[in-house]
DNA sequence: TAGATTGTTAATCGATTAACAATC
DNA sequence: TAGATTGTTAATCGATTAACAATC
């Protein structure tokens, strides 16, 4: 597979090409052209060929793509074959629902173990994942290959948990805090979850929809009181 | 306020605006120039600027911009002053995760009830959100007027229950469902939390970083090698 | 006033789209 | 073979960055 410097946009989109590809399978679709695929996602067709062409050549001219090998092309790309390991940080909530109901196998990921602070939760299980003490994360860490760190702490406690991460040289935060973690001099990875972003910019199309509307139907409103001075 | 059309990338980098600016108030500093800003958030002073003038002009020359009135700006920009109505479907572990973590309250929205099919459940309360039967859903929405609906059900129940909603009218749906509900022909507005896209870019990035490691060690060794030989 | 910093126009850069030869 | 559809090159479009006059 070709690994030249992809954009993030492109990357971005290889999960939606997954989720699309699997969806077909399940259908009993077994090819699809980039006319097609791109019509499902509301993509060009040209974007479709651009985007799969930074990493090979996965099709077939006069045929298509075989949605199998595409699939499976896709995973290979975004990393799903590696079995890279993770640990949760926090088990509150949000991180009783991870280990509850995401299943980081069907991803390509390994839960190894949870880290909380609370004496009733230490020693527990979870959908079979054990619930270490907070204070042992270090000495797990470096006795472990970790790949990904996921942070389910409060907001409160975000950027100390972060800061000891660090310290342990762990590559990359899956963060789930509502917290700006992105430091400028860490080359640290972060992925974030924020609600709050993706609620506000709904918020703010709702908005948006809500001022044209308003607006259609001032214009509306003045259109009909011209048509009745006009009789 | 301007409300032309302003681009989805400027969008989605109001949110982070605001939750920077909220930092900014906690640590009592008032004003802060598009350098700094743009210094703490990756991104250029100008960008910083351009985004802003989409709006209006919220800074002053010499001086920069007031913390306080930028973020009651973006605030405004975003809708967050509208006091949108939501309603949140399914109370399963994500369900009750957001309705005891998510201060809807504190982005502008009110939760009015969720809704959900265990009988177990039906005419109790959390935190201190009544949770009715799923069976009233129609009538509930258009009884009250709903700006949100929060997807928060099974999987396999997505598609059926967002068709219910589309039948009620809805106009925007959160969606927490691991299904990608865009529908070409449906005007309906979704933003989507989807955990696992996020997961699987993370997962790029983190096998990017690995090949590249891998490469580098591969040319040390090979240098390695051609000094051994060399001497 | 002098220094700082905005808002905006112009220049650059990058991403998307269109076109088409190659070929299944 | 003819039709379909790819992969890729070129053209277009849009977003980011740079520059600078305006002005606090």
């Amino acid at each position: 597979m070709k690994r030249v410097k992809v954009s993030n946009n492109v990357i971005r989109r290889m999960p939606r090409y997954l989720r699309k590809l699997d969806e077909l399978t399940e259908a009993g679709i077994t090819r699809i052209s980039s006319f097609d695929l791109g019509h499902q996602l509301g993509l060009t067709p040209s974007q479709i060929r651009q985007d799969f062409s930074c990493f090979g050549e996965f099709g077939q001219q006069g045929y298509g793509y075989n949605v199998a090998a595409l699939r499976e092309q896709v995973a290979a790309i975004l990393g799903m074959d590696r079995g890279f390991h993770a640990v949760l940080i926090g088990v509150g909530n949000i991180g009783r629902a991870l280990m509850e109901n995401f299943c980081f196998s069907e991803w390509g990921f390994h839960l190894l173990c949870a880290f909380d602070i609370k004496p009733e939760l230490i020693g527990t299980e979870l959908s079979g994942v054990p619930i270490r003490d907070m204070a042992e994360m270090e000495r797990f860490l470096s006795d472990n290959a970790v790949d990904v760190a996921v942070l389910a702490v409060p907001k409160e406690a975000a950027r100390r948990v972060t800061e000891r991460l660090t310290a342990c040289g762990i590559g990359a935060i899956w963060n789930f805090t509502n917290v700006e973690l992105t430091d400028p001099n860490s080359n640290i990875l972060v992925e974030n979850i924020h609600f709050s972003d993706s609620l506000l910019s709904l918020s703010y199309f709702i908005s948006e929809r809500k001022d044209e509307e308003a607006i259609r139907a001032a214009k509306a409103e003045k259109l009909a009181e011209a048509d009745k001075q006009d009789q």
